[in-house]
DNA sequence: TATATTTGACGTATGTTTACGACATACGGA
DNA sequence: TCCGTATGTCGTAAACATACGTCAAATATA
Protein backbone atom coordinates (compact mmCIF):
# COMPACT_ATOMS: atom_id res chain seq x y z
CA UNK A 1 0.00 0.00 0.00
CA UNK A 2 1.00 3.55 -0.60
CA UNK A 3 2.59 5.05 2.36
CA UNK A 4 -0.28 7.81 3.14
CA UNK A 5 -3.39 5.99 2.40
CA UNK A 6 -3.78 4.31 5.78
CA UNK A 7 -4.22 7.75 7.48
CA UNK A 8 -7.68 7.79 5.58
CA UNK A 9 -10.86 6.48 7.23
CA UNK A 10 -11.53 2.85 7.22
CA UNK A 11 -14.65 4.01 5.30
CA UNK A 12 -12.38 5.86 2.61
CA UNK A 13 -10.11 3.23 2.66
CA UNK A 14 -13.01 0.79 1.95
CA UNK A 15 -14.90 2.32 -1.24
CA UNK A 16 -11.07 2.73 -2.84
CA UNK A 17 -10.53 -1.03 -2.07
CA UNK A 18 -13.71 -2.14 -4.06
CA UNK A 19 -13.91 0.48 -6.62
CA UNK A 20 -10.09 -0.92 -7.51
CA UNK A 21 -11.64 -3.88 -8.85
CA UNK A 22 -13.94 -2.42 -11.30
CA UNK A 23 -10.92 -0.42 -12.35
CA UNK A 24 -9.77 -2.29 -14.97
CA UNK A 25 -12.13 -3.16 -18.09
CA UNK A 26 -11.23 -7.01 -17.37
CA UNK A 27 -12.44 -7.44 -14.31
CA UNK A 28 -15.97 -5.43 -14.86
CA UNK A 29 -16.20 -8.08 -18.06
CA UNK A 30 -15.43 -10.68 -15.60
CA UNK A 31 -18.08 -10.13 -13.07
CA UNK A 32 -20.32 -9.46 -15.92
CA UNK A 33 -19.81 -12.70 -18.06
CA UNK A 34 -19.61 -14.36 -14.40
CA UNK A 35 -23.27 -13.27 -13.91
CA UNK A 36 -24.17 -13.44 -17.07
CA UNK A 37 -23.18 -17.23 -17.59
CA UNK A 38 -25.72 -19.20 -15.77
CA UNK A 39 -23.04 -21.88 -14.51
CA UNK A 40 -19.54 -22.42 -13.14
CA UNK A 41 -16.56 -20.66 -15.05
CA UNK A 42 -13.53 -21.87 -15.64
CA UNK A 43 -10.36 -20.47 -14.61
CA UNK A 44 -9.78 -20.23 -18.05
CA UNK A 45 -12.36 -17.92 -19.52
CA UNK A 46 -9.12 -16.15 -21.47
CA UNK A 47 -11.07 -17.19 -24.44
CA UNK A 48 -14.12 -14.52 -23.67
CA UNK A 49 -11.10 -11.55 -23.41
CA UNK A 50 -8.68 -10.11 -24.89
CA UNK A 51 -5.74 -11.38 -22.88
CA UNK A 52 -3.79 -14.01 -22.15
CA UNK A 53 -4.50 -16.77 -19.64
CA UNK A 54 -1.90 -15.84 -16.88
CA UNK A 55 -3.10 -12.01 -16.83
CA UNK A 56 -7.08 -13.22 -16.78
CA UNK A 57 -5.81 -15.62 -13.71
CA UNK A 58 -4.09 -12.45 -12.51
CA UNK A 59 -7.39 -10.29 -12.35
CA UNK A 60 -9.54 -13.72 -10.73
CA UNK A 61 -6.74 -13.70 -8.04
CA UNK A 62 -7.30 -10.15 -7.55
CA UNK A 63 -11.02 -10.81 -7.28
CA UNK A 64 -11.36 -13.46 -4.95
CA UNK A 65 -8.61 -11.64 -2.47
CA UNK A 66 -11.11 -8.79 -2.06
CA UNK A 67 -13.86 -12.04 -2.03
CA UNK A 68 -15.95 -10.60 -4.71
CA UNK A 69 -15.76 -13.93 -6.16
CA UNK A 70 -15.64 -17.11 -4.67
CA UNK A 71 -13.13 -20.14 -6.67
CA UNK A 72 -13.85 -23.71 -5.39
CA UNK A 73 -11.87 -26.18 -7.10
CA UNK A 74 -14.04 -29.16 -8.71
CA UNK A 75 -12.10 -31.97 -9.30
CA UNK A 76 -9.72 -30.60 -13.00
CA UNK A 77 -11.43 -27.71 -13.10
CA UNK A 78 -11.97 -24.55 -10.51
CA UNK A 79 -15.76 -23.23 -10.29
CA UNK A 80 -15.84 -19.40 -10.21
CA UNK A 81 -18.63 -17.25 -8.76
CA UNK A 82 -19.93 -14.07 -7.64
CA UNK A 83 -19.95 -13.86 -4.24
CA UNK A 84 -23.38 -12.82 -3.34
CA UNK A 85 -22.59 -11.46 0.08
CA UNK A 86 -19.64 -9.14 -0.54
CA UNK A 87 -21.30 -7.95 -3.76
CA UNK A 88 -24.02 -6.78 -1.76
CA UNK A 89 -22.62 -4.89 0.74
CA UNK A 90 -20.10 -3.46 -1.84
CA UNK A 91 -23.65 -2.04 -4.12
CA UNK A 92 -25.00 -0.74 -0.86
CA UNK A 93 -21.77 0.99 -0.16
CA UNK A 94 -21.63 2.26 -2.99
CA UNK A 95 -25.77 3.33 -3.42
CA UNK A 96 -24.94 5.02 -0.19
CA UNK A 97 -22.13 7.17 -0.81
CA UNK A 98 -23.83 7.77 -3.96
CA UNK A 99 -26.89 8.46 -3.16
CA UNK A 100 -24.96 11.02 0.35
CA UNK A 101 -23.19 13.20 -2.27
CA UNK A 102 -26.26 14.22 -4.08
CA UNK A 103 -28.10 15.11 -0.88
CA UNK A 104 -25.94 17.60 -0.42
CA UNK A 105 -26.32 19.20 -4.26
CA UNK A 106 -26.82 22.58 -4.10
CA UNK A 107 -26.34 25.42 -6.59
CA UNK A 108 -22.79 27.40 -4.91
CA UNK A 109 -21.65 26.47 -8.51
CA UNK B 1 -2.64 3.35 -20.83
CA UNK B 2 -2.07 -0.29 -20.69
CA UNK B 3 -2.05 -1.93 -24.13
CA UNK B 4 -4.47 -4.39 -24.28
CA UNK B 5 -7.25 -1.84 -22.57
CA UNK B 6 -8.02 -0.57 -25.17
CA UNK B 7 -9.62 -4.02 -26.92
CA UNK B 8 -12.33 -4.01 -24.57
CA UNK B 9 -15.69 -2.71 -25.29
CA UNK B 10 -16.06 0.93 -24.73
CA UNK B 11 -18.80 0.28 -21.51
CA UNK B 12 -16.46 -1.70 -19.93
CA UNK B 13 -13.70 0.96 -20.26
CA UNK B 14 -15.89 3.46 -19.09
CA UNK B 15 -16.71 1.88 -15.93
CA UNK B 16 -12.95 0.88 -15.55
CA UNK B 17 -12.07 4.85 -16.21
CA UNK B 18 -14.73 6.43 -13.41
CA UNK B 19 -14.51 3.30 -11.47
CA UNK B 20 -10.73 4.46 -10.98
CA UNK B 21 -11.06 8.16 -9.53
CA UNK B 22 -12.74 6.68 -6.44
CA UNK B 23 -9.92 3.98 -6.08
CA UNK B 24 -7.92 6.28 -3.96
CA UNK B 25 -9.40 7.25 -0.44
CA UNK B 26 -7.86 10.95 -0.83
CA UNK B 27 -10.11 11.37 -4.09
CA UNK B 28 -13.26 9.48 -2.19
CA UNK B 29 -12.63 12.40 0.82
CA UNK B 30 -12.19 15.09 -2.17
CA UNK B 31 -15.72 13.94 -3.34
CA UNK B 32 -17.92 14.00 0.30
CA UNK B 33 -15.60 16.70 1.61
CA UNK B 34 -17.00 19.02 -2.14
CA UNK B 35 -20.50 18.26 -1.26
CA UNK B 36 -20.54 18.55 2.14
CA UNK B 37 -19.23 21.87 2.00
CA UNK B 38 -21.63 24.35 0.94
CA UNK B 39 -19.12 26.51 -0.69
CA UNK B 40 -16.96 26.77 -3.11
CA UNK B 41 -13.26 24.95 -2.31
CA UNK B 42 -10.23 26.27 -2.95
CA UNK B 43 -7.15 24.34 -4.26
CA UNK B 44 -5.78 24.12 -1.56
CA UNK B 45 -7.65 21.54 0.85
CA UNK B 46 -4.78 19.70 1.70
CA UNK B 47 -5.07 20.90 5.36
CA UNK B 48 -8.43 18.86 5.17
CA UNK B 49 -6.41 15.79 4.38
CA UNK B 50 -3.24 13.76 5.32
CA UNK B 51 -1.18 14.99 1.78
CA UNK B 52 0.55 17.88 0.65
CA UNK B 53 -0.62 20.31 -1.23
CA UNK B 54 0.86 19.03 -4.03
CA UNK B 55 -0.63 15.60 -3.87
CA UNK B 56 -4.48 16.71 -3.34
CA UNK B 57 -3.72 19.07 -6.20
CA UNK B 58 -2.21 16.03 -8.65
CA UNK B 59 -5.96 14.22 -7.38
CA UNK B 60 -7.98 17.19 -7.96
CA UNK B 61 -6.46 17.61 -11.49
CA UNK B 62 -7.12 13.91 -12.24
CA UNK B 63 -10.99 14.54 -11.14
CA UNK B 64 -10.82 17.36 -12.94
CA UNK B 65 -9.76 15.62 -16.43
CA UNK B 66 -12.54 13.50 -16.06
CA UNK B 67 -15.18 15.88 -15.52
CA UNK B 68 -16.34 14.77 -11.66
CA UNK B 69 -14.92 18.05 -10.79
CA UNK B 70 -15.08 21.73 -12.31
CA UNK B 71 -11.97 24.13 -11.45
CA UNK B 72 -12.98 27.93 -12.51
CA UNK B 73 -10.49 30.56 -11.76
CA UNK B 74 -11.95 33.44 -8.98
CA UNK B 75 -9.14 35.95 -9.11
CA UNK B 76 -6.62 34.50 -7.15
CA UNK B 77 -8.20 31.28 -5.66
CA UNK B 78 -9.46 28.25 -7.61
CA UNK B 79 -13.30 27.12 -6.90
CA UNK B 80 -13.68 23.36 -6.93
CA UNK B 81 -16.67 21.89 -7.35
CA UNK B 82 -18.47 18.72 -8.25
CA UNK B 83 -20.07 18.47 -12.05
CA UNK B 84 -23.27 17.34 -11.65
CA UNK B 85 -24.02 16.38 -15.02
CA UNK B 86 -20.69 13.89 -14.71
CA UNK B 87 -21.43 12.86 -11.23
CA UNK B 88 -25.20 11.70 -12.51
CA UNK B 89 -23.93 10.01 -15.47
CA UNK B 90 -22.01 8.08 -13.34
CA UNK B 91 -24.00 7.41 -10.46
CA UNK B 92 -26.87 5.77 -13.52
CA UNK B 93 -23.76 4.14 -14.41
CA UNK B 94 -22.92 1.91 -11.53
CA UNK B 95 -26.42 1.79 -10.60
CA UNK B 96 -27.43 0.15 -13.56
CA UNK B 97 -24.40 -2.19 -13.96
CA UNK B 98 -25.22 -3.30 -10.24
CA UNK B 99 -28.98 -3.97 -10.95
CA UNK B 100 -27.81 -6.00 -14.36
CA UNK B 101 -25.38 -8.21 -12.76
CA UNK B 102 -28.19 -8.77 -9.77
CA UNK B 103 -30.87 -9.86 -12.22
CA UNK B 104 -28.81 -12.74 -13.34
CA UNK B 105 -28.01 -14.18 -9.89
CA UNK B 106 -29.07 -17.97 -9.98
CA UNK B 107 -28.12 -20.74 -7.82
CA UNK B 108 -25.22 -22.16 -9.59
CA UNK B 109 -22.68 -22.02 -6.62
C1' DT C 1 7.42 48.69 -5.83
C1' DA C 2 7.99 45.01 -2.49
C1' DT C 3 5.80 41.06 -0.18
C1' DA C 4 2.83 37.35 0.94
C1' DT C 5 -0.58 34.11 -0.96
C1' DT C 6 -2.40 30.94 -4.16
C1' DT C 7 -1.80 28.11 -7.67
C1' DG C 8 0.26 25.60 -11.82
C1' DA C 9 4.23 23.13 -13.78
C1' DC C 10 8.19 20.25 -13.54
C1' DG C 11 11.14 16.71 -11.99
C1' DT C 12 11.76 12.56 -9.61
C1' DA C 13 11.95 8.64 -6.23
C1' DT C 14 9.31 4.89 -4.84
C1' DG C 15 5.56 1.68 -5.12
C1' DT C 16 1.87 -0.78 -7.81
C1' DT C 17 -0.47 -2.73 -11.77
C1' DT C 18 -0.62 -4.86 -16.08
C1' DA C 19 0.76 -8.31 -19.22
C1' DC C 20 3.00 -12.27 -20.56
C1' DG C 21 6.09 -16.39 -21.14
C1' DA C 22 8.03 -20.36 -19.12
C1' DC C 23 7.94 -23.87 -15.99
C1' DA C 24 5.71 -26.94 -12.45
C1' DT C 25 1.97 -29.74 -10.76
C1' DA C 26 -1.95 -32.60 -10.72
C1' DC C 27 -5.34 -35.39 -12.79
C1' DG C 28 -7.68 -38.51 -16.02
C1' DG C 29 -7.68 -41.27 -20.08
C1' DA C 30 -5.29 -43.77 -24.22
C1' DT D 1 3.43 -44.98 -18.63
C1' DC D 2 2.80 -41.11 -21.58
C1' DC D 3 -0.01 -37.37 -23.14
C1' DG D 4 -3.37 -33.72 -23.06
C1' DT D 5 -5.94 -30.54 -20.13
C1' DA D 6 -6.45 -27.33 -16.33
C1' DT D 7 -4.42 -24.66 -13.25
C1' DG D 8 -0.92 -22.44 -10.14
C1' DT D 9 3.65 -20.10 -9.49
C1' DC D 10 7.57 -17.40 -10.60
C1' DG D 11 10.11 -13.89 -12.77
C1' DT D 12 10.19 -9.71 -15.22
C1' DA D 13 9.52 -5.72 -18.50
C1' DA D 14 6.79 -1.90 -19.26
C1' DA D 15 3.27 1.30 -17.94
C1' DC D 16 1.07 3.89 -14.28
C1' DA D 17 0.13 5.90 -9.77
C1' DT D 18 1.47 8.08 -5.60
C1' DA D 19 3.83 11.51 -2.98
C1' DC D 20 6.53 15.35 -2.44
C1' DG D 21 9.83 19.29 -3.01
C1' DT D 22 11.10 23.16 -5.71
C1' DC D 23 10.49 26.78 -8.80
C1' DA D 24 7.77 30.01 -11.51
C1' DA D 25 3.80 32.97 -12.41
C1' DA D 26 0.05 35.69 -11.20
C1' DT D 27 -2.37 38.59 -8.20
C1' DA D 28 -3.83 41.05 -4.34
C1' DT D 29 -2.34 44.11 -0.47
C1' DA D 30 0.94 46.93 2.24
Amino acid sequence: MYPKVENFTTEHQEMARFAKLFAHPARVAIIEYLARENKCISGDISNELPLSRTTVSQHLQELKNNELITGEIEGQTVCYCINWKTYNKVQKMFTKFFDKVVQHKNNCC
